[in-house]
DNA sequence: GTTAGGG
DNA sequence: CCCTAAC
């Protein structure tokens, strides 16, 4: 908070400098928004959040990228901001996020308050949660536009000293947004030389991964036609809705100040960024993540000119500002463990701060055991590697950074003290995932197994377990204006799951920023991927895959609360489940409470894998049963007393 | 930690 | 499958 503390402050101080009505919100945009902003009231108001103050929202402007996705509908941006430059009194419209960026974008040319507001910049990263700069879906209005004009990034304009990137609102081509960034200053932080408009942060603070049922995925919906396509949205809709809105909700609140700049001027400081994040969240629930993702970076994949070949990335292009074409990634295959590694390094702008930016391909998971009887099937077969694997993620890895062939342990150190420069090869960069605390491997049965051979599976077959890390080391101008690709990763993914981690970094250490997970080849709906090292103050907690319900085990299921009756769950799942580690007396219980509404209800109503009728007809005897018994105790209890 | 029930 | 209240 002190560092948002601060901001006001200095805020306070820019606009008494510049309280004049030189700010000027494009008005015509806020008009071409204002079915947007409506949408969000719309979707909000089947939501569950306690948001008010709908109005700032609509005076925000939003902008749509065009984007080269196959689905022009969903599209990275970011928020406009009405900004104008102090000191030339033009009014120009900033992509950004934050307050914090629209001061240091006020203050590019504000030689005073530079090294001040530098400071404020790192510590204010701290605190901010980030994952408010999710990519946006155009919710309304036709597309058409969007289609005609696919490659409007493209056309950015580069001009010799100053970053000029151009967003496109496709709903008002009269009105594009142009973000024009003096060269110096505060532009380091984009000094990777991305373009501006691939600073789409949600792509590197919301660190996702996702799982792709193309199916799910057709397209945005429409919240206005389809009020309700939330609810009929499968089970990753109602997981991001979770996941985001209420997983994410938990750390907005801590970082909830904003400054909210009105038309009239004003700085304000509000508590709207929750609304922010809700609106936005709302906004995309009828996009799956993934997508989300995949859209977010996808223009900045081909402003980038990043091309797949062979399930190696590489650039073609090189950025526009630097990149000298021997500067292009190199491909690698290390024997620490990484398939393939990008690195990437790019030169600063003339800031002279640099930093390195590496793409690891994919990580191989290491040594996995796994047990599991002859008469499995495959399928069984592979949901144990996946609860290996998913267990082993879960917590029981860390990262390991070799460098030049030598590990390097000192996690204080700086990439620039560790001897990675820009000069460096980076191919001598290595990732290795290794086991976190406990030198045991993480040893899992298959359900139902009792004494078996085993299968040692060293180098798990979970291929490609992707994995993407985003360097930030010292450089603290990375932090979010580092553009990730994942969109580059999940593009032909058909297995992945959002899935977020906690990004928070501590104080004075940075590690890592991001990491991808995205298995490929898990074939039940996976629905999340349990991330790499959750942080200590982890809110944001994992969802579990969904796994359901063989008949077996269902069969088991019923047969146990047959014995034991309802209400023993603990004793079920002893008795039955003791060796589904993934199945708790909960889940049990929950299924039972959905096998006895499958039994109610219609054949023809019933969804998901069959199951047979004999046995949904125990179940209703069982229940029957067991509910007589529970009322007869309870009558027995009452009479008593 | 378990159980029950709503979401 | 998650979350929470109640025990």
């Amino acid at each position: 908070m002190r560092a948002f503390d601060l901001l006001a402050t200095i805020a306070g101080k820019i606009l008494e400098e510049n309280r004049n009505p030189t700010m000027t919100t494009d008005t015509s945009s806020e008009q071409d928004h204002s079915g947007f902003a409506k949408e969000c009231q719309n979707a909000n108001k089947s939501f569950k959040s306690e948001l008010s103050d709908e109005g700032s929202c609509g005076k925000k402007c939003f902008s749509f990228l065009s984007s080269q996705t196959n689905n022009p509908n969903c599209c990275s941006e970011e928020f406009l901001h009405p900004e104008i430059d102090c000191h030339s009194g033009l009014a120009s419209i900033v992509t950004s996020s934050s307050f914090l960026e629209r001061v240091v974008a006020n203050n590019l040319v504000d030689s005073k308050s530079h090294n001040e507001m530098e400071n404020i910049t790192s510590n204010a990263k701290l605190d901010s949660p980030g994952y408010a700069e999710v990519s946006c879906c155009k919710l309304d209005g036709d597309t058409s536009e969007v289609k005609d004009e696919p490659h409007r990034l493209e056309n950015v304009p580069i001009e010799s000293g100053t970053k000029t990137c151009c967003f496109e609102d496709p709903s008002d081509e009269n009105h594009p947004a142009l973000i024009s960034l003096d060269d110096n200053a505060k532009l380091s932080m984009y000094n990777d030389g991305t373009p501006c408009s691939s600073l789409s942060k949600g792509c590197g603070t919301v660190p996702v991964v996702s799982r792709d049922d193309d199916k799910n995925f057709s397209g945005c919906s429409h919240p206005s036609t389809k009020p309700k396509s939330f609810r009929s949205m499968t089970n990753i809709g109602d997981r991001i809705r979770k996941t985001l809105a209420s997983k994410y909700s938990k750390v907005a609140q801590e970082s909830k100040v904003d400054i909210c700049s009105s038309c009239d001027g004003d700085f304000k400081p509000t508590y709207h960024c929750k609304k922010y994040c809700y609106k936005r969240q709302r906004s995309q629930m009828n996009i799956p993540l993934k997508k989300r993702k995949l859209f977010n970076c996808s223009s900045v994949l081909n402003s980038k000119g990043f091309l797949r070949s062979g399930g190696i990335y590489y650039s073609p292009v090189n950025d526009m500002s630097h990149n000298a074409p021997g500067s292009s990634p190199r491909r690698m295959r290390e024997d620490c463990g990484i398939e393939s590694l990008e690195a990437h390094q790019q030169s600063a702008l003339q800031c002279g701060s640099s930093h390195v930016k590496l793409r690891i391909r994919s990580f191989r998971v290491p040594e996995l055991s796994i047990e599991i009887p002859e008469t499995a099937t495959i399928g069984s077969l592979k949901r144990t590697v996946m609860d290996a694997v998913a267990a082993l993620l879960g917590g029981g890895l860390r990262i390991g950074v070799s460098f030049q062939g030598k590990k390097v342990t000192d996690d204080s150190k700086t990439l620039l003290q560790t001897g990675i420069s820009l000069d460096n090869q980076l191919d001598a960069f290595g990732f290795t995932l290794e086991h976190n605390s406990s030198p045991s491997l993480p040893y899992l049965y298959a359900a139902h197994s009792s004494h078996v051979p085993s299968l040692e599976i060293c180098q798990s077959p979970i291929s490609p377990a992707v994995i993407h890390w985003r360097s930030q080391g010292s450089f603290d101008m990375l932090h979010e204006h580092q553009v990730t690709n994942l969109g580059n990763f999940v593009e032909s993914d058909h297995d992945s799951a959002p899935s977020p981690i906690n990004t928070s970094v501590d104080k004075g250490r940075k590690d890592y920023k991001t990491l991808y997970t995205v298995p490929e080849m898990i074939e039940e709906e996976l629905a999340m991927i349990p991330m790499l090292q959750k942080s200590k103050r982890s809110e944001i907690v994992q969802r579990r895959i969904r796994r359901p319900f063989s008949v077996d085990e269902v069969e088991a299921l019923v047969q146990a609360v047959e014995k034991l009756g309802t209400g023993r769950w603990r004793d079920v799942k002893i008795r039955a489940f003791d060796n589904s580690k993934h199945r708790t007396y909960v889940d049990l219980k929950d299924k039972w409470k959905t096998l006895v509404h499958t039994a109610r209800i219609s054949p023809q109503q019933r969804r998901g894998q069959p199951v047979p009728q004999e046995l949904l007809d125990r179940v209703l005897i069982a229940h029957t049963y067991w509910s007589q018994q529970q009322t007869k105790v309870t009558a027995q209890t009452a009479s008593r007393n």
